[in-house]
DNA sequence: CTTGATAGGATACGACTGTATCCATTCAGG
DNA sequence: CCTGAATGGATACAGTCGTATCCTATCAAG
């Protein structure tokens, strides 16, 4: 056999080259074409790794997930040692926020993803496997901490949890929008934090 | 001169079969061709009445944004004569989420409008109009009613104001998603407005 | 009745799309 | 050394896109 090359680091290579088109231009502005200008690689290797352009879309919006699953775990895990019930909200809500460049990025084509997926089954199907899976999480977290006396015995944790990643969620829309800074969001993200669990602990 | 045409009727035709496409198959369906099918014209008269693609694009968001401006005003006024300040953050936030067909199919549209805005400044300009102008309109109110002791004062209105239209979007996307019902969303907003101002008077 | 602006059908243009095919190069196994 | 699978460059194909052009009706004004 001939130059033995790696798939899996091949596709890697031109997935995010696809990201990065889609983050930038939108997922319009994908085409194979662009693909393989981006990767700086010939069409045909474009073809070659990956049978279809739909394959390739979906390769995306996988490694998509993948990232911010990395970003939330990463984020817990700094926050070293065992956290607060507040700390674990304030670490996967701060995370769903665009909060540099690269999250930045990312949620512009999560988002153009998110829109695709409205009037595409095949992507819907992989696009909606985090978020309800962050639902689920948070649930069993805020059920917890309730039960431990964390938050008051009247709040129901799945429209909580259901609340907050929603408002994360539109918040995201109005940073990417410009509407509001990265600092604004989170600040809305604390004040509603405040006043479920009660202000920070120091 | 000859046949003497309604411009205005004739623009509105072709916008309105524009957002029946971008609602149901996405911005991304949108063609002049497509247009002129759906309409039931020819590819001349798209052209004829439109200059541009982007024109016609244009004409699309600022008739979603139409719409809904006389969706808020009718419910406003439906809740016959003088509104309490909750009333009126229920009858907006209520006509953000979709609702009815209609407004599902709208609400479709707008979300594909704001993430082709993203990476287009013209559509931006345009988009970003409508979302201020509530938000400007919603603290002026909630201020008020701050000082008339409708909710308490350590309250911060601006804060409250885009938190809530924050919810309502993110709210708005998990329904057209399918993630919840419209029923449970509006439930999430309900429970917000309670914290807010109380549970609702009778 | 003639004229000329308004309105629109038909068709063409060049650019770009996803996909397919043809062909050359590379190099491990026999 | 040689053979054949792995890799990828170059090019072609049939569609679709936005836009432009050509040409023909229509009908109010003179």
């Amino acid at each position: 056999m001939p130059k033995q090359v790696d798939h899996e680091e091949r596709r890697r290579h031109l997935t995010e080259a696809l990201l990065r088109i889609a983050s930038t231009r939108g997922l319009q502005a994908v085409s194979m074409r662009e693909i393989a200008a981006e990767a700086g690689v010939s069409l045909r290797v474009v073809q070659y790794y990956f049978t279809n352009k739909q394959a390739l879309l979906e390769s995306g919006l996988t490694e998509l997930g993948a990232r911010m699953d990395r970003r939330v775990k990463q984020r817990a895990t700094a926050a070293a040692g065992e956290l607060t019930p507040r700390g674990a909200f304030a670490a996967v809500l701060g995370t769903i926020l665009p909060f540099d460049e690269q999250s930045t990025l990312d949620s512009m084509a999560w988002t153009a993803y998110y829109t695709a997926a409205l009037t595409d089954p095949a992507l819907a199907a992989v696009g909606l496997t985090l978020p309800n899976a962050l639902e689920n999480y948070l649930t069993v977290r805020l059920t917890a901490a309730q039960q431990a006396g964390d938050i008051a015995p009247d709040r129901d944790p799945r429209t909580e949890v259901a609340s907050l990643l929603a408002l994360a969620n539109g918040l995201t829309s109005s940073v990417l929008s410009g509407q509001r800074s990265h600092e604004a969001a989170t600040e809305i993200i604390d004040y509603r934090l405040d006043r479920l669990f009660g202000p920070a602990t120091a």
